[in-house]
DNA sequence: TTGCCTAGAAAACGATCGTTCTCTAGTCTA
DNA sequence: TAGACTAGAGAACGATCGTTTTCTAGGCAA
């Protein structure tokens, strides 16, 4: 009961805003976002509804704040992935190996931003336009690395193609299989842009 | 305001169910699903809510009829484009012709079994197994169409992918984009499973 | 100890949701 | 015309939502 690591009381603010935008990714991921309710964000993290309410001022913050930290960890854990590759072509296709392992976690439920965006892309302008702006960050790192590689100009935007095609896909279906099939794709496209996976 | 062609009190219930379904769609396509009430529903139907409720038990099962109208809407409109192709080979290509017309429509606003299992895949399980049946069978229409084109097994998955991920790159950007460099992927695969575009 | 400040638990508030009920006007039959 | 039935307009209901307020217990300076 005096679990030191998990009890919100003796949190700074800091920390408590964290575990609250950790807490929120978790239950927005798999329930949704109109479905977490305000109570159920204060059950799971342990920070009062007051508390929340002097760390952010509304639920569509925090609905912002998840967002970010999404992009964030995305754009980390792609570009570790990529990093780990000895070449431009392999870190692209080192995008998709990172998938596959994404697919594979149990509580993989989708990309946020794309369940996002179709929950709320139609009523609040504010995250349809993180949503754009993440995937769009997304699509400009593939043309840069596209670049770095010596490929042409047109097969970035089908590799991003092939990697939000492949995240519905496995999310739908409940299998991994997508980041295999858009893998072998990536390579294909690669080989026929004239860079070699 | 006696306009016979909009006047739902004067409709058969078999007319009031589709004027229903068909206002529900455009509702729930423009604004989510959990966003549009029942009362918005009967405003812009015209349907009271009394009727409403005598014609559909829940609004679970309006919900369940709009998916399985857009999945007939969406399967034939794609067999159509298909069936105005002289070979198996463009018929693959006019899929995606057919998602660029789209895409380019004012009210296009993605894929709607995408945007509905974003929204609530996690928490009705109903509505998650319609997504999943929609999604395999236009895997398997690809996949039949691969191999009438004389094509490999793994070139429809990666045709579906690619369909996959101009839909949602679409509706998240805004333009139809997508289509064209995903038509262009697809001719790049099917050239090299030994298909001619 | 006394008085003040903080923060959490929980109730309350107003809005909105899905669903049901009431009331009333109109229609049909005899 | 009288009476029974129908269906729509809209209020009502209970639940839930985001947000605010009340109440209370505990820490701490003087």
């Amino acid at each position: 009961m005096t679990n030191v690591t998990t009890d919100a009381r003796s949190m700074s603010d800091d920390a408590a805003r964290e575990l609250v935008v950790a807490t929120a990714d978790r239950l927005y991921n798999l329930r949704g976002i109109q479905s977490v309710g305000m109570d159920a964000l204060r059950d799971e993290s342990g920070v009062s509804l007051k508390r929340l309410y002097k760390l952010f001022p509304s639920k569509e913050v925090i609905v912002e704040e998840v967002l970010r930290s999404r992009h964030e960890r995305w754009t980390r854990s792609v570009s570790e992935a990529v990093a780990a590759a000895s070449t431009p072509q392999e870190g692209l296709l080192a995008i998709f190996d990172f998938l596959g392992v994404w697919f594979g976690e149990n509580d993989f439920r989708g990309c946020g931003f794309i369940n996002s965006f179709g929950e709320l892309g139609g009523t609040v302008e504010s995250l349809a336009g993180i949503v754009r702006d993440h995937k769009a960050d997304f699509q400009a790192y593939v043309a840069q690395l596209v670049e770095q590689a010596g490929g042409p100009a047109w097969l970035g935007p089908q590799l991003a193609i092939l990697a939000e095609g492949a995240q519905t896909t496995a999310a739908i279906a409940g299998t991994p299989q997508a980041a295999d099939d858009a893998r072998r794709a990536a390579q294909i496209l690669m080989d026929a842009a004239g860079i070699k996976g």
